[in-house]
DNA sequence: ATCAAGAGTTGCAAAAAACGGAACACTAAT
DNA sequence: ATTAGTGTTCCGTTTTTTGCAACTCTTGAT
């Protein structure tokens, strides 16, 4: 096992929201012998990969790692695309939006636009979600075909609900949740792909339930879905299909 | 050398405008032999630390890195305090608003908040500046110790003119530039600090120069000076000095 | 003051890597 | 067909990494 599957599997764990580690800590959740551990901890603070939180013994990602989400974003053009256009509806309608992107059975942000309204979901960058349990989530699946949903989804429970609630998904041209993953929060997604780099990301909007009546929505999903078009017809994502009107 | 420093480095290529990197763009940037640079890319492959992009040889972070940068945010109350209050700010005035921190000589924002004026700053999050060339890094050098700075820049050119400038900050309360890095860009920053963690983060506004006369300077940099004296108060941060009105 | 428990660090020999060099594919352009 | 540029694979050698156990340091209870 290379040390850095071990290094990777440290940064890992502040995936899940774990702020700070430290030797025991890491030892309780990888399994690794103590010795281990310590000094694994020590190389990556010498490589500047971890760094320790004042004199303390707890670690939190070196600094220089923030500049990595900020390369992510910039090394992909469909998603500075996305965020644009997420950015736009956001600002028009005062709620806020995100692009973000399926990894696995996981949905994560990748770049949130806070809205201006005073009542507002408020942005939860860095979160992972469940992909079958939010409007994100089910707008990527959907752009899946059927076979490799299942087969990601092999034994899960969701399995058997999921294809009928992605059929919906493609029929719409959007996905909607309704205080699904949070309580008077519902959102609107819609999934555009580049045929060049084989990436597909969701542009979502999030805004408190209360809010925004039938009528909203719909203006909502037009502006998306507008801003998602121009997208797919920039890269040429041809199995795109906007929603219907 | 211990290949997660090599690792390490890659990553760090990220840092400064490079998007991607190939197998001799690594060759190149860290001079290393070339059968040494292809085994490592693939060694950060399988550990997820990095991923091509589409069917090409060009290689990204990871997309789990993004969480890091989430994670850095969490593990630091200073930083959370320090955003929130940005965040309010940018929101009173419409000015773009940034929270970063000091690393060696240069600076990064760490969090921005996008403006909600037509024209605004865009904000440009993950790109390194100079501290002594911006009003965030200069709010930052002020709060060090006159020697430390001196051995920092010890031998730079800018070392001569810096300790009249950090005296300036010192006295003022705020740190100033005006179309300093960016031209038609002023920027307000001031710095707090958590004594408990030995942190210490700036909080910064920039707008378009045209847009704003002295009097809306001030009622900013007093809005800024108020949530800093908050979050210094808070974490009892003795050193602060708030600005003069 | 003493003892015990928990956390973190350090020798040691065995095992498993990473290393540099050179040869080998593959592609694109001349 | 040739050349230049790129990425991968194969050697033996050198260097880390590993697991174990012993050791330090702090904390808190007796």
């Amino acid at each position: 096992m290379s040390i850095l599957q071990n290094a990777s599997d440290v940064l890992k764990c502040f995936g899940d929201d774990c702020p700070d580690l430290t030797v025991t800590e890491v030892v309780r959740r990888l399994g690794m012998p103590k010795a281990n551990a310590s000094r694994l901890l020590k190389a990556m603070r010498d490589a500047g990969m971890l760094e320790t939180i004042g004199k303390t013994h707890r670690h939190r990602p070196g600094s220089f790692m923030l500049d990595l989400a900020a390369a992510f974003r910039r090394s992909s053009g469909l998603i500075s695309l996305a965020g644009d256009a997420v950015a736009e509806v956001s600002n028009t309608f005062g709620h806020t939006g995100y692009v973000s992107l399926r990894d696995g059975r996981e949905v994560t942000a990748v770049a949130d636009y806070q809205g201006t309204n005073a009542l507002r979901v408020v942005s939860n960058i860095g979160r992972r979600l469940p992909a079958h349990l939010s409007a994100t989530g089910r707008s990527l699946l959907a752009r899946m075909k059927d076979e490799e949903v299942a087969t990601l989804y092999a034994g899960h429970p969701a399995a058997r609900d999921l294809p009928a609630r992605l059929a919906k998904v493609r029929q719409d041209g959007y996905a909607f949740s309704s205080q699904e993953t949070t309580p008077g929060v519902d959102a609107i997604a819609i999934a555009v792909a580049d045929p060049g780099t084989q990436e597909t990301v969701s542009l979502c909007i999030v805004y408190p339930h209360t809010l925004v009546d039938a009528k909203g929505r719909s203006q909502m999903i037009a502006a998306l879905a507008e801003g998602a078009a121009r997208i797919a017809d920039d890269l040429g994502d041809t199995a795109f299909a906007p929603p219907r009107v």
